[in-house]
DNA sequence: GATGTTGTAACAATTATGGTTACGACCAGA
DNA sequence: TCTGGTCGTAACCATAATTGTTACAACATC
């Protein structure tokens, strides 16, 4: 009940989408194309392109369409953190309150909402804290010194 | 498709159902059944039963069979951390690598797992070194403070 | 025994996630 | 102007997680 097979791997496809077309665009192409990328991360290449239309409106990528058409940075992967690919795929909260709202006849049914509410916000400033350490760079340096 | 309806709530139902069963142990009474605490939180009793066969297992709770059965705490409100109770219901990771296997040919797809999953560890460690600040004393002084 | 509660299995309803097909929009180049 | 390749997005499916629900045996106190 608790393998958590299905959970989020958005993150984890969109830094693997940014850091696959920075290397490429470094090692001298003009774009990438989502059919590329999705050969990389082996996924469908729609995939790619829902996720890459989030890092869009986020302002991490930008596309060309047309003919000889795919995508690029629109940042440098230096001045790109997994806390800018976080926020660009606008992820749910960590933790969620009750289901249904509890009795607010009891004093615990009561307040205990917003007193979790408090330390869950606590606990995802300090996920963004330490999301906002690592940029794209940071992964590619380490991806490149696996090799 | 982001609105996140169905996060995990347990930690939010189990910090509840231990702190409701504190105050009504300070109140004098020995043990507090399901059916009392699924009213609080609102839930089906066998929701309830169902984490506190966890927190039991993890040494938060105990459980008195037969009549007059119910639960109690196994420790005090103030020795119990929300970390205590994101332990006990076993939480899956924050974030997930790839749903399949990333292409091994590709530089990015080799390095990226080793490269996120340094990261994501740090984000974990991050997340339980916050929740482990706050104990369940706390929440039921932020629940009491509230009224 | 009789009673009331736990412990747990089994199942349903709802939702998120990822994959897939399909197709119009778009644009460089012939 | 046409052709070909790619984006952008809708629609749908399969799978799995989550929560709620019913059911019932196990158990202990009276």
């Amino acid at each position: 009940m608790e393998s958590d097979v299905s959970a989020n791997s958005r993150l984890t496809i969109a830094a693997h989408a940014l850091t696959w077309i920075g290397l490429y665009q470094r090692r001298g192409h003009e774009v990438a194309t989502s059919e590329q990328i999705a050969t990389s991360v082996n996924t469908n290449p729609v995939v790619i392109r829902r996720l890459l239309a989030k890092l869009s409106k986020a302002g991490l990528a930008d596309s060309r369409r047309g003919a000889g058409a795919g995508w690029m940075l629109a940042r440098d992967l230096a001045a790109i953190t997994l806390l800018d690919v976080y926020q660009a795929i606008e992820p749910g909260p960590i933790f969620a309150l009750h289901p249904a709202a509890p009795n607010p006849e009891c004093v615990v049914g009561h307040g205990i909402g917003p007193a979790l509410t408090a330390v869950y916000d606590d606990v995802e400033a300090a996920l963004r804290r330490e999301l906002a350490k690592t940029t794209l760079e940071d992964v590619l340096r380490d991806v490149l010194k696996a090799v």
